[in-house]
DNA sequence: ATTACTATATATCGAGTAG
DNA sequence: TCTACTCGATATATAGTAA
């Protein structure tokens, strides 16, 4: 009603007529705004004058910025991917120590990753499908480079929520002789021991598609 | 999280703390949405399906719509003056049944108004200050003309809604001779038989800025 | 006329728990 | 595990009314 632009005059059984609300809710509303800070008024003799506060279209301001960001998103911020916990070969170690690769997790990913992956089995037609979505991101990649005996390929990480829990994050793929439907894990701790794990056991990961 | 452009997959807890809620709150609240048609889901043994309906969609962007046509919005829709009712000279009706006049006011305020004015005096500064701001915006203009006998000044009409229920128009102004701070009012009824005015009696308008 | 209090009705919450 | 029911606690609503 202009109150966001000016100081309008108003009463509280007019705004409840207009708003589908009994005059005593209305008021209550009101004071309730007012504690918050979100609107001013000033309650005089001849009327009652309601202007909304900086603070409150601050507030109104974030509530349409949030949805613009959902409308305007091409993507969400993560994805839940769900696998099945197996062993190995025990090769993540090796990768994940190389020093080539090892200095670039710290830098990139924020932290130093337990020596070790954790490998998940894709086991459902849902889950395999947001995979194959995830690999059209760019997330975070890791350099490749070769020394004198070899060449490691680069590879390409996104920041992970294991299990609700526990920062990490998701690489793909060391190994290519491993079909598409597997994730490896890695993360500051020893996962196997920190959410007690064994074979089989079912692990969500909450796959962060943005950097931040 | 991405429901608004694809399945996903999701528990109650898992969203519950997402949204701070308890797990059998936010059962309760998909249930409602889903009662609503907002949300479509499918409760499946591996997990909970779930995304947002395109009617969920076209509620969202309505808030979001709406919100931004607040923010936008250069004015208000309409204002609200008060004022108090006064006897003028009889001159209204001359003017309001002239034929010039009264074919524009069936045409473009969409109604035959009585045969005569109700005159309001503005009495306080809040009043007369809206009153000064409402005389910027371009409002309904009945065209003015001349017949042989002398010629009628253009003059501006703002659709208005009278003490919350009658529906009728401000007209700014016939006449010259009162100071700004007078109101005119027309309206299909005879408004001092159908809201039982006297002189004096103080009387709320509701003034639409736009046409529509 | 207002605004807003008190009292009581209604709605919504989460703990416990069944399926 | 999951979803969602019952139920007692809490929060929010309106009626009546004072200032």
């Amino acid at each position: 009603m202009g109150a966001l632009k000016r100081t309008i005059k108003i009463s509280t059984p007019f705004l409840a007529s207009k708003l589908d609300y009994s005059q005593q809710t209305l008021s209550r509303h009101l004071i309730k705004l007012e504690e918050k800070g979100w609107i001013k008024r000033n309650i005089a003799r001849e009327g009652t004058y309601l202007r909304i506060s900086s603070v409150g279209e601050k507030e109104l301001r974030s509530v349409f910025h949030g949805l613009g960001e959902i409308f305007e998103k091409k993507h969400p911020l993560s994805v839940i991917i769900e696998g099945v916990v197996f062993s190995g070969l025990g090769e993540g170690s090796y990768y994940v120590t190389n020093k080539g690769y090892r200095t670039q997790f710290i830098n990139k990913l924020g932290f130093d990753p337990y020596p070790g992956t954790l490998n998940l089995r894709i086991e459902n037609e849902f889950d395999s499908k947001t995979l194959e979505e995830l690999k059209i991101f760019p997330g975070i990649t890791i350099k490749g480079f070769k020394n004198r005996a070899r060449t490691y390929g680069s590879v390409k990480c996104f920041l992970t929520l294991i299990c609700n829990r526990i920062r990490g994050a998701v690489v793909l793929a060391f190994r290519t002789h491993y079909d598409s439907s597997v994730i490896e894990v890695i993360s500051p701790t020893y996962l196997r021991d920190t959410l007690d794990l064994k074979d089989e056991d079912k692990l969500k990961l909450e796959i962060f598609l943005t950097k931040k």
